[in-house]
RNA sequence: GCCCCCGUGGCGGAAUUGGUAGACGCGACGGAUUCAAAAUCCGUUGACCUAACGGUCGUGCCAGUUCGAUUCUGGCCGGGGGCACCA
C-alpha cells in the first residue's frame, strides 16, 4: 500500500493556504451572499480536547461548503480568556492568570492550526486582550447611562475562611472546595443587567428562530417562565408586627379553598423580622441560608419549615385562618417569596403537609371521580377537573374557575391577575480579579460614578497577589485608590469584575471590526451580521444564548450596534459531546486510554495490572478518559481525526472516540489516497458520451453531488460521509478500459475530491494536485449536478397483505392508482396470499406503496 | 426536586411529509494473497424456526390512534444536559 505521508502533505496545504489568504473574510461584493460562521470561542484552558475538534470541524465544514458555493464567508477565531481557571492555576502553580492566560493561548493556537481550520486569523482576539475589555467598559457606561444596568443587594455564597465569594461549582455539600468551611450566605451590593426589561421580547423573538432546535427554544421559554397568575393579600391576624399583611403570588387561585398554611421564603422580610424575637426561627432561617444560593440544592434538600405562630385570615371566608410557616422550599427570587400552600393540588406542598400533618383538602375532582370517596394520599392532582369543597367555586372546571376567583379577588380589593416571569435580572459582578474591571468610581460624596471616556480603560494590574485571601484587586496596594472623577477627592474604584459571559455575549459582533474604535463598526457590521450558523455545546442552550440575545437588544437601543437584524444567531446548531470508555486498575484507579494495552487475556496496564472497563462518559480530566488530539494528529493526521469526529455520529448526537473507529478513519484516507493515484495514471479523454457503459457510475455522481450538497445545508455530515464511502466503493468497482468509461472514472474523482473537501480537506488538496488540477480545492467552486441524471424511470413498489410486505412490483414513475391496484391484484405472490380471504379495502399511494386488507 | 433532550443489530448509526426497518462504517466470521504475519482484496453477517422455498418476531417497556407507527398520543424505565458565580 502506497503511504500517505500526512505530516508533510498537511503542513504543505496550511502553508499554501496561509499565503494565498484564502480565508482572510472580504467584504461581500454587491450581489453576492455572505455567510458567517461561528463557532462557540474556546476557554483557553491550555490544550485542545477532543470536544473543540468536533466543534471546529463542523463549522469548517459549513464554511469550506459556503466558500465554495460562492459566499462570502466570516469564519473567526477569538478566546473566551477571562475566568475562573486562570485564577486557580495562578493559586495552584503560583503563577500569573495573564502569562498563564497568554501561553495557553499560543499552545492551542498552535493546535488549532494544525488541524487546517479555515479561519480567518486576522481577526482573532482575546476577551482579556486590554483593547477588547476597553469596549466592554464603553458598553457598560453606555448600559449605565441608559439604566440598564444597576446596584442591588443580592445574596452570595461565602466561604468564611478564603474570604471570597464561592461558585455554586464550588460548594460541595455545603462547603468550599478548598477550605472545607461551613458556607454561608451574606449580602453583597452587586451590578445588575437589566435583563428582564426585555422579558416579553426575547420571548416573542424566539418564534422568529425558525433555525434553531425546538429544544433550545422550549428552554430559554421556560427559563423566561412568563406565567399568568394572580397576587393575593392574606390579611395577618393580631400581629402586633409592622406588617399588615403577607402578599402570595399563585398561578392557580381556583385552589384557594384548598389552602392549608401559608409559607414565607427564609430570606423573606417578615421571616427576617420575625427571627430577630425568636431564636428558633433565626436557627432555622441560618439552617436554611447554609444550603447556598443555588436553585437545585434548595429543590433537592428535604422538605423542611418552622411555624412562625402567625395566622393569616382566608381571602374568602373569613372564619377560616391560616397558619403561617416558614418554608425552605420557598424561592425568594420568583413571585413574592410567599406562597399558600394546597397540599392536594401540589406536590411540594403535599409532602411539607404530611410531613408537619397540615390539613389536605381536595378541590379538584378528576374526571371521572365521586367527590364522596375521592381522596388524596400522597399524590397530588395537578391536573384538570372541576372544584368542589371550595363555596361559589363548586362545580366549575379549572379555567373557568381561575376566571372566577380573581374576579371575586378583585372585587373584594384583595387580589389582582399579574403576569409574573421567572427571568431575573442578569447579576453580573464578580468579586475575581481575572475579568473586566468596572469602570466605576465609589465617592463618598458623589456615589458610584461613571469612569470618563477619556480615562477609559481601566487596566487590570499585571501582576496580583493570591497570598491573602480574598479579591486581589482589593487588597491590591495601590490600584483602587483614585479620585472621583466629579469632585476630585480620593475614592475607591470599584473593585468587581465582570462576570465572563459579558465577554461572549457581544464577542460575535466585534469579530465583524476587531479593530474598530467602537466596540462594534456599524458597516461591518451590517455586512456580516447576523450570524448565520452558530455552532456549540448544548450546555449554553440558556445562558450565553439568552445573554447574547439580551445583549443584542440592549446594544440597539443604545446606539452601539446599528444593525437592521433583532437576533444575533440565525442558525443554532448544538452538538453532542465526545464521547470514551473508562478504565480503572484493581485499586480504583482511573487509567488513561493510551496506558490501556489489549492483549488476549484481555486489558492490562503497560505495567500488567489487569482493567476493568467501566462506563462510557463524556471525556474529562477527572476521570482521565480523555484523548489528545495532537498525538492523533502527529500519528494520523488531522484529516483523520476531523474525518472521524465527522463520521457515524450525528453531529448533535454524543459521539464515542474509538481506537477501531479511528483506524477506520485512517484506512478510508489512505483508499481514497490509493485510488486517486489509480486514476490519475489513465489517460484523459475529453468530450466523451455517457452511454449505457458509463451510465450508472456518471448518474451515481450527480446524485450523490445532490446528497452532498442537502446533508451538508442540514448538517448531515455523518450522512454525507456515508455518501462519500459509497460514491468511492462505486469507483473502485469501475474498472471498465473504454475511454467513456475511464472519462466517467476521472469525472467522479475528481467530483470525489470536490466533496470530500470540506471534511478532508488537506487530502482533497493533495488528490486535487495529482489529478493534474492547478487550482487550489479551497477556490474551487462547489461541483454541480444535473437534474436530468436525479429523474427515476423505474420504480420498485412494495405489496403489502394486512401490512405485512407480500410481494413487490416494477412499475414505471408515475403510474396511477387503479393501474397500479390492477397490477397487484395480477401478482402471483399476492394471489397466492390472499387464496381463502375476501378483500375489504385497498390503499394504493402512486410511487410509495400499495396495502391490501383483506379477512 | 423542576425544565429539556435522547433510546434502532455485537457496536456507531440510516430510513422524504406515517409507507420495503437496518443504507454506510466498525467489529466478527469465511476465503484469496503470503514461507508466515501485518496490511490489502473478495464474500457472509438482526434474532428465531426451516434441508430448502419461505415464515415468525423485531426500533427501551406498556397501552392507544391508523390500512400501515422507528416516526403521532399517553404512561413507565434507563441515560444525558441545564437550574442563574464553571465555561
Amino acid at each position: 500500500m502506497t503511504h500517505y505521508p500526512h505530516l508533510s502533505i498537511e503542513k504543505k496545504w496550511q502553508e499554501a493556504w496561509e499565503k494565498s489568504k484564502c480565508f482572510v473574510a472580504k467584504t461581500p461584493k454587491p450581489g453576492q451572499k455572505k455567510s458567517y460562521v461561528l463557532e462557540m470561542f474556546p476557554y483557553p484552558s491550555g490544550r485542545l480536547h477532543m470536544g473543540h475538534v468536533r466543534n471546529y470541524a463542523l463549522g469548517d465544514v459549513v464554511a469550506r461548503y459556503k466558500r465554495a458555493k460562492g459566499y462570502a464567508v466570516l469564519h473567526p477565531m477569538g478566546w473566551d480568556a477571562f475566568g475562573l481557571p486562570a485564577e486557580n492555576a495562578a493559586i495552584k502553580h503560583k503563577t500569573q492568570p495573564k502569562s498563564w492566560t497568554y501561553k495557553n493561548i499560543s499552545a492551542m493556537r498552535e493546535q488549532l492550526k494544525s488541524l487546517g481550520f479555515s479561519l480567518d486569523w486576522s481577526r482573532e482576539f482575546a476577551t482579556c486582550d486590554p483593547e477588547y475589555y476597553s469596549q466592554q467598559q464603553k458598553i457598560f457606561l453606555k448600559f449605565f447611562e441608559n439604566d440598564l444596568v444597576y446596584r442591588k443587594s443580592s445574596r452570595v455564597n461565602w466561604d468564611p475562611v478564603e474570604n471570597s465569594v464561592l461558585a455554586n461549582e464550588q460548594v460541595v455539600d455545603g462547603r468550599g472546595w478548598r477550605s472545607g468551611a461551613l458556607v454561608e450566605t451574606r449580602q453583597l451590593n452587586q451590578w445588575f443587567f437589566r435583563i428582564t426589561k426585555y422579558s416579553t421580547d426575547l420571548l416573542s423573538g424566539l418564534s422568529t428562530l425558525d433555525n434553531w432546535p425546538e429544544k433550545v427554544k422550549t428552554m430559554q421559554t421556560n427559563w423566561i417562565g412568563k406565567s399568568r397568575g394572580a397576587k393575593v393579600c392574606f390579611k395577618i391576624v393580631d400581629s402586633g408586627q409592622k406588617q399588615q399583611n403577607i402578599e402570595v403570588f399563585t398561578t392557580r387561585p381556583d385552589t384557594l379553598f384548598g389552602a392549608s398554611f401559608i409559607a414565607l421564603s427564609p430570606e423573606h422580610p417578615l421571616s427576617s423580622e420575625l427571627a430577630k424575637n425568636n431564636p428558633e426561627i433565626d436557627a432555622f432561617v441560618r439552617e436554611c441560608a447554609q444550603l447556598g444560593t443555588s436553585e437545585e440544592t434548595i429543590e433537592r434538600a428535604e422538605k423542611s419549615g418552622i411555624d412562625t405562630g402567625l395566622t393569616v385570615v382566608h381571602p374568602f371566608d373569613e372564619t377560616k385562618t391560616l397558619r403561617v410557616w416558614i418554608a425552605n422550599f420557598v424561592l425568594i427570587g420568583y413571585g413574592t417569596g410567599a406562597i399558600f400552600g394546597c397540599p392536594a393540588g401540589d406536590q411540594r406542598d403535599l409532602d411539607f403537609a404530611i410531613k408537619y400533618d397540615l390539613p389536605v383538602l381536595p378541590v379538584v375532582l378528576p374526571e371521572g371521580e365521586c367527590a364522596d370517596h375521592y381522596q388524596i394520599t400522597d399524590k397530588a392532582w395537578t391536573g384538570t377537573g372541576s372544584l368542589f369543597n371550595s363555596g361559589f367555586l363548586n362545580g366549575l372546571k379549572v379555567k373557568e374557575a381561575i376566571k372566577t376567583a380573581l374576579s371575586k379577588l378583585e372585587a373584594l380589593g384583595i387580589g389582582e391577575a399579574v403576569t409574573q416571569y421567572r427571568l431575573r435580572d442578569w447579576g453580573a459582578s464578580r468579586q475575581r480579579y481575572w475579568g473586566c474591571p468596572i469602570p466605576i468610581v465609589h465617592c463618598h460624596a458623589c456615589g458610584a460614578v461613571p469612569v470618563p471616556s477619556a480615562d477609559l480603560p481601566v487596566l487590570l494590574p499585571d501582576e496580583v497577589s493570591f497570598e491573602t485571601p480574598g479579591n486581589p484587586l482589593d487588597h491590591h496596594p495601590d490600584w483602587k485608590h483614585t479620585s472621583c472623577p466629579k469632585c476630585n477627592q480620593k475614592a475607591i474604584r470599584e473593585t468587581d469584575t465582570l462576570d465572563t459571559f459579558v465577554d461572549s455575549s457581544w464577542y460575535f459582533a466585534r469579530f465583524c471590526s476587531p479593530q474598530a474604535k467602537d466596540p462594534v463598526d456599524s458597516v461591518a457590521a451590517n455586512a456580516w451580521l447576523p450570524v448565520d450558523q452558530y455552532i456549540g455545546g448544548v450546555e449554553h442552550a440558556v445562558m450565553h444564548l439568552l445573554y447574547a440575545r439580551f445583549f443584542t437588544r440592549a446594544l440597539k437601543d443604545c446606539g452601539l450596534l446599528e444593525i437592521k437584524a433583532d437576533e444575533p444567531f440565525d442558525g443554532l446548531f448544538t452538538q453532542g459531546m465526545v464521547t470514551h470508555e473508562t478504565y480503572k486498575d484493581p485499586d480504583g484507579n482511573w487509567v488513561e486510554p493510551v496506558n490501556v494495552l489489549r492483549s488476549e487475556t484481555g486489558l492490562t496496564t503497560k505495567t500488567g495490572r489487569s482493567v476493568t472497563v467501566g462506563a462510557i462518559e463524556k471525556m474529562s480530566k477527572s476521570k482521565l478518559n480523555t484523548v489528545d488530539p495532537a498525538a492523533i494528529i502527529q500519528k494520523y493526521g488531522a484529516d483523520v481525526a476531523r474525518w472521524f469526529v465527522l463520521s457515524d455520529s450525528p453531529p448533535d448526537r454524543d459521539v464515542q472516540w474509538t481506537e477501531s473507529g479511528l483506524e477506520g478513519a485512517a484506512r478510508f484516507v489512505s483508499r481514497v489516497w490509493v485510488e486517486v493515484l489509480r486514476i490519475s495514471k489513465e489517460p484523459v479523454f475529453t468530450d466523451q458520451k455517457t452511454t449505457t457503459l458509463s451510465k450508472d457510475l456518471v448518474k451515481t455522481t450527480h446524485k450523490t453531488i445532490n446528497f452532498i450538497s442537502q446533508d451538508i445545508e442540514t448538517l448531515g455530515f455523518n450522512r454525507a460521509v456515508a455518501r462519500l464511502y459509497s460514491l468511492l466503493n462505486d469507483i473502485k468497482k469501475s474498472t471498465g478500459l473504454e475511454p467513456e468509461q475511464i472519462s466517467a472514472r476521472r469525472f467522479a474523482t475528481k467530483s470525489l475530491v470536490l466533496l470530500l473537501a470540506p471534511f478532508a480537506p488537506h487530502l482533497a488538496e493533495s488528490c486535487w494536485e495529482t489529478l493534474g488540477c492547478k487550482e487550489l480545492v479551497a477556490m474551487t467552486r462547489w461541483p454541480e449536478f444535473d437534474e436530468k441524471w436525479l429523474e427515476e424511470k423505474t420504480l420498485i413498489i412494495p405489496v403489502q397483505v394486512n401490512g405485512k410486505r407480500r410481494s413487490q412490483l416494477s412499475v414505471a414513475f408515475g403510474l396511477d392508482k387503479d393501474e397500479l391496484q390492477s397490477l397487484a391484484l395480477k401478482d402471483p405472490d399476492i394471489i397466492k396470499s390472499l387464496t381463502g380471504l375476501s378483500l375489504k379495502k385497498i390503499i394504493v399511494v402512486p410511487d410509495r406503496i400499495i396495502n391490501i386488507v383483506a379477512k
